[in-house]
DNA sequence: CACAATACGGAGACTGTCTCCGTTTTAGCA
DNA sequence: TGCTAAAACGGAGACAGTCTCCGTATTGTG
């Protein structure tokens, strides 16, 4: 990658933090380029998609989310909770940025979108969560990984578009409660 | 209200209901109005907003909504069983339109939206299912009803926005058996 | 330093939202 | 029935956002 280009890629990233933490994941791409200092010709040849925008931007936080993961399982609290604040943790990642979750959402089962890759990067954070519950017989029998991931991003989602700001909490509650075995 | 006033307001909202049954809640409103037989200052003047119009179209769910919750606890059934039918009621009807879902999950909290009456009504059905569940003795204590609405909605919101044609069955019995009494 | 490869950027085509206002339709009344 | 004021229509067009094309500028390599 040239210098010019590389400068660039890295501008518009800046700037596309900056804007979607302030405005969401639906600002205008035109403005961030424009904030960037660029054309828009420039944000579309880095970035064809907003998609791929929102997905450069998770690079970050998939690896946080990974670490998070293991750091919960690492604390050796209660099953429930460890998993209320593994819960917690996710959220307040993937809800950094308005309208990210439900992106995630959609992303989660569509192998053909940019950002399925780092889904599966925390779906198997996740996933190793969970089979640390089963492991140690805390897990409710038929409860599956994938479907607890879509919850969680369920209720990532509903806070994230709700115009009041919502406590999480009671939700996951429910849901940790439906997961852990009784 | 005159007589071609209704009459206008009677085809857009047809229309509507075709093409946001086969394009989605996101379909363009001018195309509405032109397919409907319409200019779009008609449109807007009878619908000043997209979410007036969705609204419009949920009056019929929104009795139906009512009416499954009733004909649930009607049911008789346990409550593990009830709960889920009820659920899945619920799920069918708001994605009754692709977009739909989310919309009300972001409704549900804002009582400035058009559609914020409705919301109540369908969270009114839902907390009769719920309260009915507390006299039989099988709620687990500390579960509420407006978080159970908002999880259940989540789930929609997911499957909804998921490419992949999901089956909410089992994320819904993870909720259910964090709602009834262990 | 030259020149091919690479990247830039902005004009502009396109699509969707929403409004304004001149024209048409309606309903009540003589 | 014919007249009139009020109500409603509809489409031109302003505006905003997406995205592309291509003439121009920058880079790095021989």
């Amino acid at each position: 990658m040239r210098a010019d280009a590389r400068r660039n890629y890295d501008k518009i990233l800046a700037t596309a933090r900056i804007v979607f933490t302030e405005r969401g994941t639906d600002s205008s791409l035109d403005e961030i380029a424009k904030r960037a200092g660029v054309g828009p010709g420039t944000l579309y040849r880095h970035f064809p998609t907003r998609e791929a925008l929102v997905d450069a931007l998770m690079q970050d936080w998939t690896d946080r989310v990974s670490a998070d993961a293991d750091a919960a399982i690492a604390t050796g609290l209660p099953a429930r909770e460890m998993l209320l604040g593994w819960f917690e943790h996710f959220i307040d990642h993937i809800t950094l940025h308005r309208g990210a979750a439900s992106k995630i959402c959609a992303a989660m089962d569509d192998p053909a979108s940019p950002m399925y890759r780092k889904c599966r990067v925390m779906g198997d954070a996740n996933r190793r969560v969970i089979d640390h519950l089963d492991e140690s017989g805390d897990l409710r029998p038929g409860v599956d990984a994938a479907n607890v991931m879509r919850l969680v991003s369920g209720v990532a989602s509903v806070a994230d578009t709700s115009h009041a700001d919502l406590d999480v909490r009671p939700m996951l509650e429910v849901v940790v409660d439906g997961i852990v075995r009784a």
